[in-house]
RNA sequence: GGGAGAUUUCCCGAGUGGCCAAAGGGAGCAGACUGUAAAUCUGUUGUCGUCCGACUUCCGUGGUUCGAAUCCACGAUCUCCCA
């Protein structure tokens, strides 16, 4: 059988690793336990957390133990790499309670059942901590001179950076040390912003337990210009169905920039390489039949085959000419009269306008349609009628929104 | 502790008393062209109202003024220099 760190190099995964070769090897000897660490930041996981967590399921199918360390004492400081800002101070019930949701996605992917995998939040660990004995035990660790020169806090210090913040590289460090002292574990990945955060974790278990420890990074998703992938106008693209429907998931996927399709269907799905391979080499207008794939197959992952069905159906018969309207969001209009809706107000109900200002101005460009009429009339209304039997309405060629009543 | 400077609409950034809802760029949205792509070109981008208009904005709170993003006072935050 293949070694899985081959395979993740095949998939495009890593970007960087402590030591390639010894990890090579440790992975080849036995069942190795790693961990990945998930701040607590927002109720749901993200597209972006998605990446990690498929190689996170590469590893369990391979044979090795995850630990998925919840960040509940982290995310009371915030990690500041590669930040421009300090993150918002959050309160402790809010990050017990995303700590909560990320634990019941992650279930999904990843299998704990008989210790399979490991859920640890070092809430238990960093919040009961004595200042006095923790600097003296670790804080000796550490080499300010070191870490004020690490690529993460660049922008920081240009723009300022407190204490507070500064801790984060010790405490996700300690993070490392406690799990291995417990765990047994030997390697931690994550993103490549947290490379700085992971050496120094790695060190600190060398020196102070004087074992081997190793550490890997995961390629970011970037769009071609560089920016995180994962995120559109309103906001970062969820797991959770209820913040991104699973139609707008495989619909951001299915339009996805055209060089990006050989790398995400490598990172975001389980299709063998051959197969990878000979979808990004489509030209053309076929390379559509690679997105389409690449959709489907990663919302058949985060939200299950019939949902994946669901939505490619959609889009299929959608875009494919038809009105078919079985699977696209929908709104229930609570407020109408007699006349109906305006169209204005409906754009605002079904979110595909942010204010009625924004709305009679999609109207006046032109790329508001109703059923089968394009609007241009600022006053249009939809008449009852049409609203009981469901109406779809389109906010230019690829948004579109049901809405009853 | 002392001194200097900064804070503008989603982001960057112009604006130093009326012509400012605020230049320019980026990002977003839409139109054309396309392949539900990219690039390009065009429009648009505070809210409410049918245009003209009204209302709320330029860190916060007060003040000066017929009139303030622009001046003053106090406060907050940040940056830099000195200790």
């Amino acid at each position: 059988m293949k070694n899985v760190y081959d395979t993740l190099v095949e998939r495009g995964f890593i970007e960087q690793a402590t030591d390639e070769e010894e990890i090579r090897k440790l992975l080849e000897s036995k069942s190795v336990t790693f961990y990945i660490g998930f701040d607590a930041t927002a109720d749901s996981l993200t597209a972006g957390h998605f990446l990690t967590i498929m190689a996170m399921m590469h590893m369990q199918r391979a044979g090795h133990r995850p630990i998925a360390l919840l960040g509940g004492g982290t995310t009371m400081v915030g990690d500041p790499s590669g930040k421009s800002d300090m993150r918002k101070i959050m309160t402790k019930e809010q990050i017990d309670h995303n700590a909560e949701c990320f634990l019941k996605q992650l279930s999904k992917f990843i299998d704990f059942d008989n210790e399979k995998a490991i859920v640890a939040n070092n809430a238990d660990w960093l919040l009961n901590l004595n200042y006095v004995d923790f600097l003296r035990e670790i804080g000796a660790h550490f080499s300010v001179n070191k870490m004020l020169a690490a690529e993460c806090y660049k922008q920081r210090m240009e723009r300022g950076l407190t204490f507070f913040e500064f801790n984060y590289m010790i405490m996700q460090s300690y993070d490392f040390y406690k799990l291995h002292e417990m765990y047994d574990c030997e390697l931690e990945m994550g993103g490549n912003d947290q490379w700085s955060n992971i050496i120094g974790g790695v060190e600190l278990v060398r020196r102070k337990l004087g074992k081997p420890a190793y550490g890997l990074t995961f390629k970011l998703l970037t769009t071609s210009d560089g920016i995180k992938m994962g995120k559109t106008m309103k906001g970062a693209i969820w797991l959770d169905p209820e913040k991104t429907s699973p139609y707008e998931f495989y619909q951001y996927w299915r339009n996805i920039e055209d060089v990006k399709v050989e790398e995400c269907l490598g990172l975001l799905t389980f299709l063998p390489m051959d197969e990878v391979r000979r979808l990004g080499k489509l030209q053309g207008s076929d390379i559509n039949i690679a997105k389409e794939t690449l959709a489907y197959e990663i919302t058949k992952i985060v939200h299950g085959e019939e949902e994946a069905n669901k939505a490619q159906a959609a889009a299929r018969s959608f875009f494919g000419g038809a009105k078919d309207s079985a699977d696209i969001p929908t709104t229930t209009l609570t407020d109408y009269t007699d006349e109906g809706v305006s169209v204005v107000d409906a754009l605002v109900a079904t979110k595909l306008a942010p204010s009625k200002s924004e709305a009679r101005r999609l109207i006046d460009s032109g790329s508001v349609t109703v059923g089968d009429d394009k609007i241009t009339d600022r006053n249009a209304l939809i008449s009852k009628d049409l609203l009981s039997a469901g109406v779809i309405i389109k906010k230019g060629k690829k948004t579109l929104h049901k809405v009853v009543i």
